[in-house]
DNA sequence: CAGACGCCTG
DNA sequence: CAGGCGTCTG
């Protein structure tokens, strides 16, 4: 097999757009945005005090109270230049004057002003997420251009929502005194700020749940009663934790209120801060703090947009900016400032959590399912989700909840809603399950809204759900949680995994995604006969079992398939044609042969196909041609000939495609 | 017997 | 693409 791959073979539409690095150059194929910057390029103390600065510096969206949630990853390249250039617009009409203010100046101070800075950020993103939205819109740019230390330190007392929040920043305050700290007590700090902002998020998650939880009741009044509360906390890792031990309790109480999906997140970052010797620990829990409420939140998006978002499957697949701007007009007009600041920044945020957990929904998944259901597990959100900074509005207002969060790289209306146009509503509303039952079952806003995600699984409720220790009283909506007793056991052993590998920081899928589905025929483009080890080795984010082997043996068995009739079709259709010599069958990337395949394996055409499954191919058209004109086809099994000569031609599959987060 | 495959069907 | 079934193999 030295198939050697031809350089361009990786290469896409978007190559432009990312750096020539060959790691980089897989993303584009998937139209995915996978940032290049390291992690390590915060390898200095303060990771969040970077991260932080970058998104107030240049954003402010902190100040402008416009938190808003998107996706980081999965934007398009054109989508991302769209977005920045309407960044930059937007930019130059919002409070540049607060950038200046915010950023610069603690460049330059000690250390004391430069923590109460970052705090007073922290605090600030704290403040922003938990304070209504309505308290404020994005375009008052006349808010003042105060220094930001000041205003972030009156708001943190003023706007932050009471309870832990307040309490746990002023034990950072009491018991830290700035100047007398040294490296680690900064991370101490910077760690404590992340656990208010963990709290802050989870009690918006909660709000989030309450939301979820009125719409459904709305929808699904016969699950009123038993809503589930799911289980106060199966794993608490978070004790781990050898920082902020102070706040440490209150975190757990905290925790142990949060929903399932809340608790998924958490363990998530537990482990995450068990490993947290790492200096990206900081990191790490913006990150998961981030995807916590942008899961969540998703949900949210993806009820509602099946509440009748009519778009075209073009529309849906696109990214175009068009559509991006139809989804979300008011989106500029409320857009907190320009990524283009700092889009670097983002980008390394981004790419520093290829494979994390940020679809907590997945490891809820049954890994185990029968057959009954589809083996394809729709995928909340196919991109990670970044930390804090630019401002991507929801294309729907979520109205009495304050849920505006800003994250780091854009996220993408349009992802978010191609993703749930494509793949409908997750049924993952995990978070229903362990809803706190006080919960206000009044949105008038909610009430419209259908929720086709409940009726969505339901074929798995006939076969699992006796086995769930709490039958769920929401209905199919917590299929996806009503794990096997197997399947959650294996769910406790990759957690217990997680844990105990401080490397395996992999988002680890509990069932096949469509991503997989798009990865799995790329591949095809190089393998059509893998063995169970190449796709072991090459589905790195998924937990294999029996039956997530045998879905993708299935897939692949399915691509021959189609690839074998197609082959076959042509054969016919060049004998037909009177075609006399093999010699004049060619398959070209112009052929419509291959273009069938293409349009099969590549729908989205930004793929670049290699050259050598072009040879594979007209080698295959050509035995069927052969075998054909020998009339061999008269024997029942003569295409296994075919079969056996086509199977030692499978090439190696990229290291690229190794990288489960490129999907 | 399990696993892999192919074929057929929906 | 998934299910179901039959076949083959080790």
């Amino acid at each position: 097999m030295n198939l050697s791959l031809p350089d361009q073979s990786m290469h896409t539409s978007c190559d432009g757009c990312l750096e020539d690095d060959k790691s980089d150059v897989m993303m584009p194929c998937f139209r995915k945005n996978m940032y290049d910057e390291p992690l390590a390029s915060y390898s200095s103390g303060s990771i969040i005090s970077q991260l932080l600065r970058k998104s107030v510096h240049g954003k402010r969206v902190l100040d402008e109270n416009s938190f808003y949630l998107s996706t980081a990853a999965d934007s398009g390249q054109e989508d991302q230049s769209s977005v920045s250039s309407k960044d930059s617009t937007v930019e130059a009409t919002s409070p540049t004057g607060h950038t200046s203010a915010g950023a610069s100046p603690e460049e330059e101070h000690p250390l004391t002003d430069h923590l109460q800075a970052k705090r007073a950020r922290v605090e600030n993103i704290i403040r922003v997420m938990t304070g209504s939205p309505n308290s404020r819109q994005h375009g008052d740019n006349e808010r003042p251009g105060r220094e930001a230390r000041e205003s972030y330190r009156e708001n943190k007392r003023k706007q932050r929502l009471p309870q832990h929040q307040e309490h746990g920043a002023a034990g950072v305050q009491v018991s830290r005194q700035p100047g007398s700290r040294n490296g680690e007590n900064i991370k101490e700090e910077e760690c404590h700020k992340l656990k208010e902002q963990l709290h802050s998020m989870q009690r918006l998650l909660h709000q989030l749940q309450e939301k979820f939880l009125q719409v459904y009741n709305q929808e699904e009044p016969e699950y009123e009663n038993g809503e589930a509360i799911e289980a106060d906390s199966d794993h608490e890792i978070l004790e781990e934790n050898n920082c902020c031990m102070n706040a440490e309790d209150d975190y757990e109480k905290k925790n142990r209120r949060v929903t399932a999906d809340c608790k998924d997140q958490k363990t998530g970052i537990g482990y995450l801060v068990h490993q947290g010797e790492g200096q990206s620990l900081q990191e790490t829990l913006k990150q998961e703090l981030s995807k916590a409420v942008n899961d969540c939140v998703d949900r949210v998006f993806k009820k509602v947009s099946s509440a009748g978002l009519d778009l075209s499957p073009q529309q849906r697949m696109s990214s175009s900016p068009e559509l991006h701007s139809s989804l979300s007009a008011d989106r500029k007009s409320q857009q907190g400032s320009s990524n283009t600041d700092q889009p670097q920044a983002e980008e390394a945020r981004v790419k520093s959590q290829p494979l994390e957990f940020y679809e907590s929904s997945e490891a809820q998944s049954p890994q185990d399912q029968t057959e009954a259901l589809s083996l394809v597990v729709r995928k909340p959100i196919a991109a990670p989700v970044s930390s804090i900074t630019p401002t991507v509005k929801r294309p729907y207002p979520i109205h009495q909840t304050p849920f505006q969060y800003n994250y780091s790289a854009p996220l993408h209306d349009t992802h978010i809603l191609e993703h749930l146009l494509k793949y409908g509503p997750h049924s993952n509303f995990a978070a229903l399950s362990c809803m706190p039952p006080s919960m206000d079952r009044t949105s008038p806003e909610s009430v419209d809204l259908p929720w086709d995600a409940i009726s969505m699984r339901s074929k798995v409720t006939s076969s699992h759900l006796g086995h769930h220790s709490r039958p769920s009283s929401l209905g199919a909506v917590a299929v996806d949680n009503l794990c096997l007793p197997h399947v959650k056991i294996e769910c406790s052993e990759l957690q217990n995994m997680a844990e105990r590998n401080p490397y395996m920081s992999l988002n680890i899928q509990e069932g096949l995604t469509p991503s997989h589905l798009k990865k799995a025929k790329l591949m095809f483009f190089y393998t059509r006969y893998p063995s169970s080890n190449v796709l072991k080795t090459y589905f790195p984010d998924v937990k294999f079992n029996r039956c997530i082997t045998s879905q993708l043996i299935k897939w692949f068995s399915n691509f021959r398939e189609f690839y074998y009739i197609q082959m076959e079709k042509f054969a016919r259709q060049a004998i037909a044609d009177g075609i006399r010599d093999v010699k004049d069958i060619t398959v070209s990337r112009d052929s419509e042969l291959f273009r069938a395949l293409n349009m099969h394996y590549n729908k989205a055409n930004d793929f670049h196909v290699p050259d050598r499954f072009l040879e594979v191919a007209e080698i295959t058209l050509h035995e069927f041609y052969n075998a054909i004109s020998a009339s061999k086809d008269s024997d029942s099994s003569w295409k296994k000939s075919i079969y056996k000569v086509i199977c030692k031609m499978d090439s190696e599959v990229p290291e690229e495609f190794k990288t489960s987060s490129c999907m």
